[in-house]
DNA sequence: AGTACGTCCTGATCGC
DNA sequence: TGCGATCAGGACGTAC
């Protein structure tokens, strides 16, 4: 499932691939409900010919700049990737949309479970929603984060996948975060203490600094073929393995519907 | 307003 | 062995 770093690779290797500079000659929506403004026949019309001139990221949001001033917004959703291959290579049938570039090249949107979006919009701040501060900005402070918690009842698991509370986290960043700062999933999230606030926001910082300098060092390693997903957890994701850090027996419970894994022994319910 | 839950999707996995 | 049932979850709509 992409979340930031795995959007943030998706963008770096887009770049690498010389994607800014390339325009669309021709764009095929294969499945019309991931476009969700405008309607799929203005999509279309409105990427025609048009440039890409930069790539952008916020939270897990793609924003390709054109040289029309508009922007395409992508969304992975949680099965999404994006690959720019020869168009005379055969493309799989899960990829949805395919944008032909001008150089005989095409970047081509895969996605098995259709749960990825796009949006072709005239002012990006306008359309994405309410999105918290980026976790690898300076403006994702241990104040910023306390304020977004303060008052909050709901489990801090939950307010951690809000993304108007943290741009960016997905199931999996969060369950390692809360791991690395040794905080229960269920916590309620006013009842954290300034200390383990800190602690947090650290460890938010921590675990995504490590995942994309991973995937920095794959692309590299691995190019012109690089991975889109890497095993970049340290917490194991099934119930009754044993904890890296002492051996207790991880425990696997479901928040708001989510798997969600965590030590008993480094995380206690109640501090 | 804050919180909780169902919905969209289909490939992979599970269980009989 | 085969096939139907279940699982996975990001973001949004709806409900309380």
């Amino acid at each position: 499932m992409p979340e930031l770093p795995e959007v943030e690779n998706a963008r770096r290797i887009l770049i690498r691939a010389e994607l800014p500079g390339r325009a669309f000659t021709s764009v095929r929506v294969g499945w019309g409900n991931s476009v969700r403004s405008p309607s799929v026949e203005d999509f279309v019309l409105g990427l025609h010919s048009r440039r890409v001139e930069e790539i952008d990221r916020r939270g897990k949001y793609l924003l390709l700049a054109l040289d029309s001033g508009e922007t395409l917004i992508i969304h992975l959703g949680m099965t999404g990737g994006l690959s720019i291959q020869p168009q005379t290579q055969a493309a799989d049938p899960m990829v949805r949309h395919s944008f032909a570039l001008d150089d005989r090249r095409e970047l081509r949107f895969r996605d098995p479970r259709k749960f990825g979006h796009l949006w072709l919009t005239p002012d990006a701040g306008q359309t994405l929603p309410d999105l918290g501060p980026e976790p690898l900005s300076p403006e994702f402070t241990t104040e910023a984060l306390a304020a977004k918690l303060a008052g909050r009842n709901a489990p801090i698991k939950a307010m951690l996948l809000e993304q108007s509370v943290v741009a960016g986290l997905g199931n999996l960043y969060v369950d390692e975060s809360l791991y690395g700062a040794g905080i229960h999933p269920l916590r309620t999230a006013q009842a954290l203490d300034n200390g383990e606030i800190v602690r947090l926001q650290e460890s938010i910082v921590g675990c995504l600094n490590a995942a994309t300098a991973q995937y920095d060092r794959a692309r590299d390693a691995e190019w012109p073929d690089p991975p889109s997903a890497l095993h970049t957890w340290t917490i194991p994701r099934k119930d009754g393995e044993s904890c890296p850090k002492c051996a207790a027996a991880i425990a696997g419970i479901r928040v708001r519907g989510r798997g969600t894994f965590f030590c008993p022994e480094c995380q206690k319910e109640s501090c």
